[in-house]
DNA sequence: ATATTATTTTAGGCTTGTCTAAAATAATAT
DNA sequence: ATATTATTTTAGACAAGCCTAAAATAATAT
C-alpha cells in the first residue's frame, strides 16, 4: 500500500512544515532525506498522484489530512518503539533513533495497540516527543529553545532533539534530562553560548547545545 | 549490505534444504517464495555472486556457511520475536507469524542481544521450533511427522507448523500444543487419518493434520 | 537412440527509487 | 527592466526485484 520510502517522505514533510502549515521546498526536503533535489521531485509528484501532499510546482509541498495521518501513524509508532527500548530493553536514550528509524515501517495495527498497552499508553518518548495517540491526535508541547532565554530565567526542560546519539550523551552525563529545571545564569551574546545550572551544577553549552533543548514556554 | 528480499530467499533455501545437504531447485523455491522460476533464476545469481549460496546450473543451489549463517541469524530474529509476541505482548501463537515476518529484517546486533536476555534466553518458540544461538547454533530436535505413528503409539508433541494461522486456532482448541501428550488410537490406511486423545480427550485429524503436528522420534 | 515432456535459463520489459547533467523557472541585484 | 544567480524540474540512465514469452537443457518414455 503505502511504501517505507514514501513513508519516510511524508514524515519528513511533517516534521519540516513543524506540523504547521508553511510549504516544504525541494532542497530543504532533499537535505532532510539525504538525498538530490531530482530525487525528491520525482517523489513529490507520486506522493501528490496518491494525494498524501498538495504540490504547486516550484513552490513546495503540504501535508493533505490523509498525508497528515500517514506521518503522525509513523511518528506514533516511533516513539512507542523508543519508549519500548528504553523502558523494558534497557537501551539508553542515545541508542535507540537508528533502531526505532526501522521499527517504525513495521505494518501491524495489533501490534502498536498492544505494545502501546504494554508499556502503559506513555505521553511522550524518552526524550520528550509527544507520542501521537491512535487518532493521531498529538499534543503540541509549548517549547522553546533553551537558546531563547534570557539570563536570570530558569524553566523545565521538556525535550532534547534525539536524533544525535553524541550531543544526547553529554545532555545525559549532565543531567540535562526532560522534567530537569535549567537556570541561565548569564548568556554571551557575541557567540550565543550560555552558563546554565542543572542540578545545581553549572554548565556552559555551546549555541548548537542551547538550540537542541527545548524548555517550556 | 544484505537486502530484505536476499534474506527471505536464504531463509527459504535454509527451510528447503532442511538444515540439510540436498539441492534445492528453482521451481520449489519459486513455489516457496510465491513468485516465478525466473524471478528466482535472478536472484540465485546474485546470491551466488555473493558467495551466500553454490550454484550450478540446472541442479540446484546449496547454502555456503556464510549463507547458512544468515539465514540461522533471520530464523533466530523470527523466533524470538514470535516469543516476545506471546509471551510480552498477548497475541496468541496464530496472530505471530506475519509481524515476525516483518521483525526478523529489523538490523541490529544489540536489539536481538537485549530481547533474548530479556526473554530470559527461550530455547524454543511459541510452536515449539528451537532458537538458534548467537552464534548459529541449533538444536535439531528428533522429531517426526505424527501421521507417521502407529496406533497404540504415544508421544509427546515438539512442535506444529507455524504459517497456518487457521490450522494453528483449530491446534490450540484441541488442546494440541508442545508439550502435550499425543495418543494415537486408530488409523485408517486409506486417508492416512487417525483417531487420537490428548488431555483424555479424543479427535479425528486428517492427514493434512497429523503431518503438521511433530511429535519426538 | 530418439522423441516428448518437464524444468530451468535467457531475453526483454516494467516499477520503484535513486543518480547526473541540462533546461526551465523564480528570486535577486544592478 | 534586464542580467545574474539560485532553485527546481526534466531528461535520460541505472540497480533491484519482479514479470511473460521464448529458448535451452535435462529427464523420461518409447
Ligand atoms: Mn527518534
Ligand atoms: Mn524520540
Ligand atoms: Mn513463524
Ligand atoms: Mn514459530
Amino acid at each position: 500500500m503505502i511504501s517505507l520510502a514514501e513513508e519516510n517522505y511524508l514524515k519528513s514533510i511533517y516534521h519540516l512544515s513543524q506540523a504547521g502549515s508553511k510549504s516544504v521546498l525541494t532542497n530543504e526536503l532533499a537535505e532532510a532525506m539525504n538525498t538530490k533535489a531530482a530525487s525528491v521531485t520525482d517523489m513529490i509528484k507520486k506522493l501528490s498522484t496518491k494525494e498524501f501532499i498538495s504540490y504547486e510546482k516550484y513552490y513546495g509541498v503540504n501535508l493533505t489530512a490523509k498525508g497528515k495521518a500517514v506521518a503522525l501513524s509513523v511518528i506514533r509508532k516511533h516513539r512507542l518503539w523508543e519508549t519500548f527500548l528504553v523502558e523494558k530493553l534497557a537501551f539508553s536514550w542515545d541508542e535507540v533513533h537508528e533502531v526505532a528509524e526501522q521499527l517504525e515501517h513495521i505494518q501491524s495495527k495489533r501490534l502498536i495497540e498492544k505494545l502501546d498497552e504494554y508499556l502503559g499508553f506513555p505521553k511522550v518518548d524518552p526524550h520528550g516527543d509527544p507520542i501521537p495517540d491512535n487518532n493521531g491526535k498529538i499534543k503540541a508541547l509549548q517549547q522553546v529553545m533553551l537558546a531563547t532565554l534570557k539570563p536570570g530565567a530558569d524553566s523545565t526542560i521538556v525535550a532534547v532533539r534525539d536524533s544525535d546519539s553524541h550531543l544526547l550523551k553529554y545532555l545525559d552525563k549532565i543531567g540535562a534530562r526532560p522534567g530537569k529545571i535549567i537556570k541561565v545564569i548569564e548568556r554571551e551574546e557575541y557567540d550565543g553560548s550560555m552558563e546554565v545550572s542543572i542540578n545545581n551544577q553549572r554548565f556552559f553549552l555551546s549555541k548548537e547545545v542551547s538550540e537542541n533543548i527545548l524548555v517550556n514556554a
